[in-house]
DNA sequence: ACCTGAACACCGTTCAAGT
DNA sequence: ACCTGAACACCGTTCAAGT
């Protein structure tokens, strides 16, 4: 045996300074990571950081990846020839329901995207601070592509042309992007006082309640999605009847 | 006459403070924007901006309310029994169209929010730069809650139930906010070496170019809006067949 | 009322130095 | 290979002082 080299562990790895980002972001706000604070956090000095990571940006964006990663995407499986260790069963399979006056896609890839759309939407509701983050670009980080190829492949292998697949990924993701980023992105601001009633006739007083909007967030998630969906069904059946172009 | 107080013109105004912010986001991006550059460009000095604006933030969002300010409403228009001055009738009224085969309801409310959908993507798309700092938060600002009002007045007057109006406003708002954000908010990244396409099967390597983004986000923001309109035009027809709940 | 310079408490990132 | 302290070039914001 040759002398042993490898004197102590290293203090910092990635994975942990991503948990670590994760945590600080989710207590105190995205503003809240500085490279300093952060690296208090976890006993080491500022600069550690850029031994594993280029810059503050790309720690950020190692958050949003793993945020993404947490979405649940075993609605469409049964149809992948790739590779994958499959490690993403479990989750909430719970009321996926479907409209049902579309006749029965194969597959349902209506059901699919109802049931993907609601687990998107909770795992970002879990980490709200870090969604403008991860709203920003189109989606080039690795679980974000893993989505778009999950999405893009049950939407072919139930009938879908390639190019509307693409698109059905891209659509479904600024719905839902967008209603988090609106929804819950940035504390309310609840300075009622600030706001003139009379400037906007159509509109309640009760508009300009937060309590109020978490309502109608919800409400609006929901009837978008179903309208959505209710949407493509229709393009769907279209496509069945005459499957020219 | 009194001792005539009141020396000489204040250098600095609101207005000219967005102006100059505004051009400053549009030529070098949010991270550009700080107060000392801003000053520097106004011909002041950092502090004084603090005459005029609480904090910096504050400026920002001036400045998203302006582009919001800058979508077309007059399609909107005709049922609106509030105040207001009525300053909105230009712009391109051009290619409404509508699908047709929803059967017409009254005033055409699915010509408007295409229209206006469109007219919304457009007033985003010249300043992509500020997107970021609109999508934030629920829509709160002045010009934003003109939208609001705008969509819900329509929308009522259109026949649809008040419940249903306002999550039609902001169900519009997250899916073109959420297009806007996710498809130029952010400089594509485009290093495409980064990204091992056998890590997504279904994804061919065109999926990786940002030229072909530009192609797919078009045609995603189209037939996305395409299958709002529909869905909500299928719930439109049944509220009419059975006007209970 | 509005603008200034100086100052405070921070930033992200680089780099030579240590082990 | 990984961590450190010191340093650079910035930040947003406050405040006493000027006019």
């Amino acid at each position: 045996m040759w002398r042993m080299a490898r004197p102590r562990k290293p203090l910092l790895s990635r994975n942990r300074i991503v948990e670590a980002a994760g945590a600080l972001v989710d207590a105190e706000g995205l503003d809240a990571v500085s490279t300093r604070r952060l690296a208090a956090a976890l006993g080491v000095s500022g600069p550690s950081l850029y031994n594993h990571f280029r810059t503050k940006d790309e720690i950020l964006e190692a958050v949003a990846d793993a945020v993404s990663a947490r979405v649940d995407l075993s609605m469409f499986e049964g149809e992948g020839k790739g590779g994958g260790e499959g490690g993403n069963e479990g989750a909430d399979a719970g009321g996926a329901g479907s409209g049902g006056d579309a006749g029965g896609g194969e597959r349902d890839w209506r059901g699919a995207l109802h049931a993907w759309a609601h687990s998107y939407r909770d795992a970002l509701s879990d980490h709200p601070n870090i969604v403008p983050v991860l709203a920003r670009g189109p989606g080039r980080r690795p679980a974000g592509l893993r989505l778009a190829d999950a999405v893009f492949g049950a939407m072919t292998a139930a009938g879908w042309p390639p190019a509307q697949a693409t698109r059905i990924g891209a659509l479904m993701r600024y719905f839902i992007l967008g209603s988090a980023v609106a929804s819950f992105a940035r504390g309310f601001v609840d300075d009622e006082a600030a706001y003139d009633p009379s400037d906007y006739p159509h509109l309640g007083q009760a508009h300009l309640l937060a309590e109020r909007q978490r309502e109608v967030d919800e409400g609006a998630f929901e009837t978008g999605l179903t309208a959505l969906l209710d949407g493509l069904a229709l393009q769907y059946e279209a496509l069945r009847e005459k499957p020219s172009t």
